[in-house]
RNA sequence: GCGGACGUGGCGGAAUGGUAGACGCAAGGGACUUAAAAUCCCUUGGGGGAAACCCCGUGAGAGUUCGAGUCUCUCCGUCCGCACCA
């Protein structure tokens, strides 16, 4: 009978040790059995690991020695997003090199993520700060230059004022830069640009194909992407109003139907047109300055007026030669959508219609809702844009919209216009190419040279890679690989003259687009990627990571992925078939009297649950309990998984985040939700050390028959088996959880009730030494090293980690008699016992015999009675 | 504004259209102990009743169904995403 508590913290270390050495956990890529790849999203390097990570990690760990036990091949490995801004803040505070830094805060967390106990294969660690990872970046971005995937462009950029850097349109949040916060300006720069539009249909229609990724996610970036059909429609100018005479404007339409409600015309500031006019009209080129004036930052075009200034210039209707509409130039007309130029039909656009109503141009309604009297129906200040039939409209009346569309597609298609149709069906996307320049020094660096003669040259694959300089210096604003001295000067790889290198590096998340196909063969030299094992290996079967990734990172990964296939770096479109966000890890705020945040560590609370009081554990001095919040350094309401490990031990720790919320969901972090975690740690260890002393009576082999009591303890075992296997497939871990909680109650009970006075007999041991068994698997994957040390403990003498998932014995599910409830009308007032095998007939009768259901009835006579067999009885009177 | 998700005890939450509240936390009572901790046992949605039992109950209201936390519609509330996208 073992007595002593559980030791974590030696067991722990123990055990860690042990798999470590054996290389439990290396993966072979020539091992035969089915794969499966789980994949949690790796961390950037920032020196420490949070309580995210340790969610995050956990649930992939645990779907890992699920799914090892489950006899797969599993590909669980890690590694280190490892380029970055604040490697490059902190050489600017610490006068510490990126590189040092980084390092060193990997060589940190490194070691805390052991101390998790996680499974991972660490012989395939990858940090994307390592020349032998980005040369092969800098290779797949020549590729894709080749393959028309990378195009130079100059345009308009977000342009970040604290970071010193160009953004992604992805990486503006709510016009300001996903990591500093500062107000984003525009900015007319010629920058590097992956492709990703080239896959803008592909990457929305695969969408429906990935099951088993959240909806959520789906949606989002279904609407990121921003598919819209429509007709491009050219306008011919009256030449009247023309300054130079001809001309004609093109405009892009989700409304062909519309086009008898038009009442004006108008064109982004930028738009040429635009700038044409502006030449013979000052008034105008004043109003354009001003738009391009407010146009800096996106929160001020968000709360701008909506202005025009009329330039004169007449559109003529393309169903009437004689209908002429005014042209505007107006602020909120964007060049980057569309053609940058609309027709107005203010009568069922809300946007048009205060543009009419400010400017007196009218409205015509040409959309007539079902219920509405097309004689009479007009539009005030509230634009329609329901469903309906077409009025005004000439030859599209009493058509609806739909058919409104398509005639008037089909008849200006057909029209020609100086030898080209006047219209054309076409598809629009709102998702942009992907500016992956960035003026950092700390990033990968795009091999390009430019030469004065030759132009912009690609670097030759065999100079690759191309190597970030470490003797940099952080001593004035911008970008150091600007300002080294020889770094930059290189000689042209094709006329050899005198020429620079690019100073932009890449956007870090080029780095994170595919390092789950490095993952897959880390080792190759010759190339990114191993074809055979890349295409064995992917898609990852369970990745897991938080929401915020829902556009960024999934959706570069896919476009990567595809431009990998397209240039053949890779057989598959998908980088990752299931995908799991987990929700964050929250707690509790405390407030110090002058307004500033108290960590959890420093305050003592007391009182009840309904009257709970916080102090200062230094001084004594009140603290207010606040609001649950993500953890964050800001409030500092954050709990160091260090602490909580040496503490209770990573099983603890594992156990809880786990337990207390469905994994999609936020977790509250609680010192008493900890404790609880704990106490079950030594209750599993307790329960174990019983379970070994009655096991060891166990005879070897199977028992041939099971008495009454052994039968009841292998049908607990084999229905916990079940459930938890069932729970763990499905990520409901909150729930496998519970399941292990009530067998483990069970267990002790039956355990607890018996009579060992006289020995206890060979069948039962038996059954006991099974359930433990299987008790420990179950919580296996969730608490492996408390499992490690049970297992032992049971006299096993090889490790539970490299245990096969235990069968369940179906036989043992099934009961010979099933209890039902008895319903009469919807509501239950009986239950009824009943052979498994009973047919409808028997039940009836017996329910129909049942003193509650007479009562219930009342004499009344039933009409029928619904039998849901195995489930529910339901008299219906 | 548009789109989506969610709403269940004191709390976290469970429940293939089939016994609502599993499991955990908290609380209350008890056992053990000189005492505490630890551990173990019992109670714990609301109301009525001595009890057997009965009534009510999954944000509100309607509907479908033999049967609704679950499906449909309307409303209320909370959270999230997108937002001059033509």
């Amino acid at each position: 009978m073992t007595t002593e508590r559980y030791n974590a913290r030696e067991a722990e270390a123990r055990w860690q040790k042990f798999w470590d050495e054996r290389e439990i956990f290396a993966t072979r890529n020539e091992d035969p059995r089915p794969k499966y790849y789980v994949l949690e999203m790796f961390p950037y390097p920032s020196g420490r690991i949070h309580m995210g990570h340790v969610r995050n990690y956990t649930m992939g760990d645990v779907v890992a020695r699920y799914k090892r036990a489950r006899g797969f091949n599993v590909l669980h490995p890690m590694g280190w997003d490892a380029f970055g801004l604040p490697a490059e803040n902190a050489a600017i505070e610490r006068k510490i090199s990126p590189l040092a830094w980084t390092y060193q805060n990997i060589e940190a967390m490194k070691a805390q993520l052991k101390s998790m106990g996680l499974s991972l294969d660490w012989s395939r660690e990858i940090a994307t700060c390592d020349p032998e990872y980005y040369k092969h970046q800098q290779r797949m971005f020549l590729d894709f230059l080749k393959a028309g995937l990378v195009e130079r462009k100059q345009s308009k950029v977000n342009w970040d004022p604290v970071d010193q850097t160009v953004l992604a349109n992805e990486q503006v949040i709510d016009g300001r830069g996903w990591r500093s916060g500062a107000l984003v300006e525009q900015r007319e720069l010629t920058q590097w640009f992956f492709k990703i539009t080239a896959f803008s249909e592909d990457l929305l229609a695969a969408l429906d194909r990935l099951e088993r990724w959240p909806e959520k996610v789906r949606l989002m970036q279904k609407n990121w992407i921003g598919r819209s059909e429509g007709l491009l429609v050219r306008f011919a100018l009256d030449p009247k109003t023309m300054p130079g005479g001809e001309g004609e404007l093109e405009v892009y339409t989700t409304r062909p139907d519309t086009l008898f409600g038009a009442k004006f015309m108008a064109v982004a500031p930028d738009h040429p047109l635009a700038t044409a006019a502006a030449r013979t009209n000052p008034a105008l080129a004043g109003f354009i300055a001003e738009c391009k004036r407010t146009g800096t930052a996106q929160e001020l075009i968000d709360k701008a007026e909506k202005l025009g200034f009329d330039t004169g210039i007449k559109a003529i209707h393309p169903f009437d030669p004689n209908w002429k509409l005014p042209v505007y130039v107006a602020n909120f007309i964007l060049m980057e959508y569309g053609t940058g130029a609309i027709f107005g039909c203010p009568a069922h656009d809300q946007r048009d219609l205060d543009f009419v109503n400010k400017y007196g141009l009218g409205n015509t309604p040409v959309v007539c809702p079902p219920d509405a009297d097309p004689k009479t129906f007009i539009i005030t200040d509230t634009a329609y844009d329901g469903d309906g039939r077409m009025i005004n409209s000439r030859f599209l009346d009493g058509m609806t919209i739909e058919q409104a569309k398509q005639e008037v597609a089909r008849r200006l298609e057909t029209e020609t216009r100086r030898n080209r149709p006047v219209a054309q069906r076409q598809v629009n996307f709102r998702l942009r190419d992907w500016g992956i320049s960035r003026q950092r020094y700390w990033g990968c660096p795009i091999p390009i040279i430019h030469c004065p003669a030759c132009g912009v040259v690609p670097v030759p694959v065999a100079d690759l890679p191309v190597r970030l300089p470490h003797d940099v210096t952080f001593d004035r604003p911008g970008n150091p690989l600007d300002h080294h001295p020889t770094w930059k000067h290189v000689a042209c790889p094709q006329c050899g003259g005198a020429a620079t290198r690019e100073a932009d590096t890449m956007d870090t998340f080029v780095d994170s687009s595919w390092y789950f196909a490095r993952f897959t063969d880390p080792w190759i030299e010759s190339a990114p990627t191993d074809r055979q094992m890349v295409d064995a290996w992917l898609p990852v079967d369970q990745y897991i990571g938080g929401i915020e990734h829902a556009i960024l990172h999934l959706l570069y990964s896919r476009f990567f992925t595809r431009a990998m296939k397209a240039t053949g770096h890779a057989g598959v479109d998908e980088p990752f078939a299931g995908l799991f966000t987990q929700g964050m890890v929250v707690h509790e705020t405390y407030r110090k009297a002058d307004g500033s945040w108290a960590a959890p560590a420093e305050v003592t609370i007391e009182g009840s649950d309904d009257d709970r009081r916080a102090t200062l554990a230094a001084t004594g001095e009140p603290i207010e309990i606040g609001a649950i919040e993500k953890m964050s350094k800001s409030k500092r309401n954050t709990v160091d998984p260090d602490d909580i490990i040496a503490s209770y031990g990573a099983d603890t720790a594992r156990w809880f985040m786990l337990s207390d919320s469905p994994p999609e969901r936020d977790v509250n972090w609680t010192e008493k939700g900890v404790q609880g975690a704990w106490r079950f740690t030594q209750r599993l260890w307790r329960l174990a050390g019983e379970a070994a002393d009655i096991a060891r009576a166990a005879p070897a082999d199977r028992p041939a028959e099971f008495a009454a009591p052994a039968l009841a303890v292998r049908k607990a075992a084999h229905g916990a088996l079940a459930k938890v296997s069932d729970a763990i497939e499905k990520l409901h871990f909150n729930v496998g959880v519970a399941h292990i909680y009530e067998f483990a109650g069970a267990l002790q009970t039956a355990l607890g009730n018996l009579n060992q006075k006289n020995g206890v007999a060979p069948d039962l041991a038996w059954a006991v030494r099974e359930a433990a068994g299987i008790l420990v698997q179950l919580f296996h994957p969730m608490m492996p090293h408390l499992a490690e040390e049970c297992w032992a403990l049971l006299g096993h003498k090889t490790p539970v980690a490299a245990a096969p998932w235990p069968a369940v014995d179906p036989g043992l599910l099934v009961e010979e008699t099933v209890t039902l409830p008895v319903q009469v009308n919807g509501k239950k007032r009986a239950d009824v016992t009943v052979a498994r095998d009973a047919t409808n007939g028997d039940i009836e009768a017996a329910v129909l015999g049942l003193d509650a259901v007479k009562k219930a009835l009342d004499g009344k006579v039933p009409k029928k009675v619904i039998i849901v067999p195995h489930r529910i009885v339901n008299v219906v009177v």
